[in-house]
DNA sequence: CCCAAAAGTTTCCGCGCGTAAATTTTTGAT
DNA sequence: ATCAAAAATTTACGCGCGGAAACTTTTGGG
């Protein structure tokens, strides 16, 4: 910079020695002013650092860029890697993105959303925290602000959904366990808070029964969102109880399958697919952990990439569509991959 | 809500009866405002549901209630944990805390502080990335914006620093370890992000001299944010050269020691003071996941609640005292509690 | 009941920018 | 060189609220 601040667009257009509704148009689209001009302002920006004021912007403005991103838990790292993601896109794409978190709060969902309103966003990524979710909360939302469900869906809310293909994980998964050794008992929350839980239960349920096995699912107590802990206890509570009719053991998710392989190293069983082992163990979706617990925890990967460019793709494709395609609701799913290591 | 809705603060200040101004004030501070109209704005208010508009406030406003909260690498559950906890005592001061991740990149961190500067914020709370910060925007940064640092100093620069006391933190453990068993070796990144690493590598080494033994640091490479993965690779790189002087090992903090513990599990070395293991691992910090790794790791907990508690506490004492006390910039260091669990 | 202090009202201006309308200038192909 | 289209300029207004100034009303202790 050379001179002094520079206060407003005013001073910035006179410097730059643009009229102010030109550099206005500027900013709001760079492309939409002759290429002389675009340089001429450009060049000016290097010598002054002039930003405009962005709540003067937004004020106005019909549309800001604002993007709003919703995750119903960001102390699990899956939740932070894909809002990473998601949130990287958004600023390559020219808009300014705001992570918010439920913390596993229904309630906070609400709040959020209730204050995201004020924010005017564009649009906005929400991953509803599932069954909890106040659903005529979530709707009315959607109905004012366009909105891409991910990782969890909400039926026949918001502009469309983009998360995984849950029955196909659970077969994937079942068919491998089957048939490299026996089939698999599934461990679930009894009150999930999240509906894919459901799903991969079916998965479950119907993979097994294609394979010409009994299902067998095991359900453990607790709420919230420390799957961890509710994996764990519950683990240990149902070794005990010998609630298990196979040694083989399909978690509902690789949260609560790390704490059931804390579980079953307390009932000192050992877990792996070697003859000394006592138990096999597997999870679903590839958390960022999964690698590092011991055994290595084998597991379904949920294609993370994938789900965060679909979504945001489907948000932008909205919100530049100006509604021309918002009625046709869209569910998108990817498949998972097989990760193989040495828990199952 | 009764009738149409209220479009702006002129309309509401209408249907409740009181003059623009003194709705305005009310929101500003609904205390400045006498009971009996506080309580027919509020009624007016339940009616009504108007809310007034964030940009047009922060647009005139010298000092808004926004509130940056930055950390470093948000996949770590220790930094979402601690700043679930600093927002929601932002909330509760009626703040509006917003959440920024560097994702590990030091160039993301400057943006964040650049674009922080057009939210106009009350005050930051930082957590810095460390030695690979760009020292000198953070300086710039925290000249403008009241900003008090957390988790990791940077010297002389912000409103004050809360942190963990982390030489007592390797001195507590180093003193468990020397006192139930043999000594152990350090273990570490060899140019780790976080200046605490550097802490507590000499507050290890000041504990073993006191205790009269031989400090022996273990040094592995690689850079960046994946610290289990690197504790994994290092780990199987130094348990092969048999780098280790003890068959106990302290590791600069958690996420490392679950890498090394993955390394300990992929070389067959059973952890745990048992007579039968091979090894015995620490970790530093009680990471959300230490607890259920197995075996389940032995650490020293940092005080999440106090830190984010005393952090969000001197920055809003520096916003309202508006600048009294802003000469003496004070650091705030939180001693460490020993987790014994199973791993040491 | 009186009166000074406290609180509320009226009136007005300004923040920084979006945006529209009318006008002027520039552009690029003929 | 000509001319219509494209782009930039000039002018003006409004967004919703903060906040100052001068004035009026309410409050509560004596």
């Amino acid at each position: 910079m050379t001179s002094s601040k520079i206060r407003n667009m005013e001073e910035f257009a006179a410097v730059s020695g643009i009229s102010r509704p030109t550099v206005s148009k500027y900013f709001n689209d760079p492309e939409s002013v002759r290429i002389s001009t675009r340089q001429r302002i450009e060049a000016a920006l290097e010598l002054h650092d002039y930003r405009p004021n962005i709540f003067a912007m937004n004020q106005n403005r019909k549309l800001t860029k604002n993007i709003g991103i919703v995750v119903p838990y960001l102390a699990d790292p899956f939740f932070a890697e894909i809002a990473r993601n998601i949130e990287q896109r958004c600023i390559d794409a020219g808009y300014r993105p705001s992570l918010f978190s439920a913390h596993g709060d229904p309630a906070l969902e609400t709040d959020i959303l209730d204050s995201l309103r004020s924010l005017k966003p564009a649009g906005v990524l929400l991953a509803p925290m599932g069954r909890a979710s106040n659903r005529s909360a979530v709707e009315s939302f959607c109905k004012d602000v366009p909105t891409v469900l991910f990782d969890s869906n909400l039926d026949e809310v918001g502009l469309g959904f983009v998360g995984s293909d849950n029955p196909q994980f659970s077969g994937l998964i079942v068919e491998y366990l089957c048939r490299t050794g026996e089939p698999p008992s599934f461990f679930e929350m009894e009150n999930p808070a999240n509906p894919n839980a459901n799903k991969r239960r079916l998965g479950y349920v119907q993979a097994m029964e294609r394979l010409g096995h009994e299902p067998h699912v095991v359900k453990v107590n607790g709420t919230g969102w420390l799957f961890e802990k509710i994996g764990r206890q519950g683990g240990i509570d149902a070794l005990e109880a010998g609630a298990f009719k196979t040694n083989t053991v399909l978690c509902s998710n690789d949260r609560l399958a790390i704490g059931f392989l804390s579980a079953a190293y307390e009932k000192r069983l050992k877990v792996g697919r070697d003859s000394d082992c006592a138990l096999r163990v597997a999870g679903q979706d590839d958390h960022p952990y999964s690698r590092y617990t011991t055994p290595a925890l084998t597991t379904v990967a949920q294609d993370y990439d994938a789900i965060s460019r679909r979504a945001v793709e489907k948000l932008f494709n909205a919100i530049n569509d100006e509604g021309v395609e918002r009625s046709a609701r869209e569910t998108v799913l990817f498949e998972g991959k097989l990760v193989m290591r040495e828990s199952a």
